[in-house]
DNA sequence: CAAGGTTAGTGTATACTTTACACCTTCGAA
DNA sequence: TTCGAAGGTGTAAAGTATACACTAACCTTG
């Protein structure tokens, strides 16, 4: 029935970053493909093979911190890809195979968005490794193997897990004003919310807090500074 | 970096089924264990290694067909299960080697749940395999490996699925009542409903449509039949 | 064939939630 | 001092959710 199995399995994760700026991915330039043709896609998700004695979630925290420096950020895994030819193109191969040196093995892989405040993180864009990019979520362009329908895949998950889970604060900074809620909120779900019908549903949860801190060096009045509580008594 | 990894990747499926009598789960019977100690776990989540050139839902579907004659229903990833320890029982152990033939060798597994309507599907339970039960979802003793928490995780996610997507027709019988649906979302979301603040609610779902035929059989006033019309126009 | 058992099926009043909508405030810069 | 730019606030109307009790239709039994 089952005989011998030999595939191997990957993570991959999909980052999402938001700034006053908007919502971007992080992608990372594929390194060692051999020169030659310049055209076809160079940027991938971060992502690489699990090791054999780590488990899943631990995987994607060790592959982004490798590849991207990133740490200690939200991920939550979302749906594993395994059609047997997502890895078809032939440059994909190629790259695997002088990278890897991975004969043409099949790799079914996990996937993981990852969630982060550009602004907490990203203040020195410098300290990260070379060839990490934010691409802006409107703007990314083919990216390598399947990695288009697993962004796409992750962007669904985000949308659905943002309205029932308290997962939109990662995105922020610790202290962030309600305007940036409220546009990450838009920039998630496609949509418009009404101001200060959008402050009042904020006004009723109670585990979102103002400080005693307002916004400074802006140019107009300063916003009031709120910060996510988790345990402030549930509902 | 990542040297030589050497897993397995199986499928394992949580089928739930439903009739008046409730909730139920599909089981199997661990076959070709050696004789000798009785008690531990003997029934585990139908569930096997895909085959190389098969996708993830493909080999949901073979899988399911070859170990309980179930085909053609609904199936649907919810999560990947990949501790390196999740087989960590000694007599699991036992059996995948007696079964398999593995050596110590980590088995990866991708959950899916499925949805099966148990008096459309279930009026002959003799033409399944050997071994096979439908437990009540609250009577499930331990199961082998982890599968238990699959099951839990299955639960949830059927849970969170059910408001939001038109599945819970996956369940019903292709005519149903509405007193069946009610008593339904009642298992599935573990609350009472208002029979009269229900039905107002499902009369605004266009895809459920009255049909022009009445139970039979019952010893009280019979119901109005429904099916369950996906594309009457949306929403 | 009448009575009793059992589930089907229906409407209304009240509380709550959602929506739509416009103006004054406060800061920095010029 | 004025101007530009975003912050911050309340109310009325529409829609949605809740709570609640009786009659109707079938089968069975005496």
């Amino acid at each position: 029935m089952s005989a011998s199995q030999s595939l191997h399995l990957s993570v991959d994760c999909v980052v999402f970053g938001y700034d006053d700026t908007g919502l971007r991915v992080l992608v990372i330039d594929q390194k060692g493909l051999p020169d030659g043709d310049h055209d076809g896609p160079k940027t991938q998700l971060p992502g690489d093979l699990i090791l054999m004695d780590e488990g899943l979630d631990q995987a994607a925290e060790r592959v982004l911190q490798e590849l991207t420096q990133l740490q200690g950020i939200y991920l939550k895994q979302f749906m594993a890809f395994g059609d047997p030819y997502r890895v078809s193109e032939l440059k994909d191969r190629a790259w695997l195979q002088s990278v890897r040196h991975l004969p043409e093995q099949r790799i079914v892989t996990v996937g993981y968005y990852g969630l982060v405040s550009l602004q907490d993180y990203n203040p020195r864009p410098a300290s990260f490794a070379g060839g990490v990019q934010w691409l802006d979520l409107n703007e990314v362009g083919p990216l390598a193997f399947d990695h288009n329908a697993i962004l796409d895949q992750a962007f669904e998950s985000l949308k659905e897990q943002i309205e029932h889970h308290h997962i939109s604060f990662e995105l922020l900074p610790k202290k962030f004003t309600l305007t940036q809620l409220q546009a990450l909120y838009e920039l998630v779900l496609e949509r418009k919310f009404d101001k200060r019908n959008f402050r009042k549903n904020v006004k009723k949860m109670n585990h979102v807090v103002p400080l005693d801190e307002k916004q400074t060096g802006v140019m107009h009045k300063p916003a009031q500074l709120f910060s996510y509580h988790p345990n402030e008594n549930s509902k």
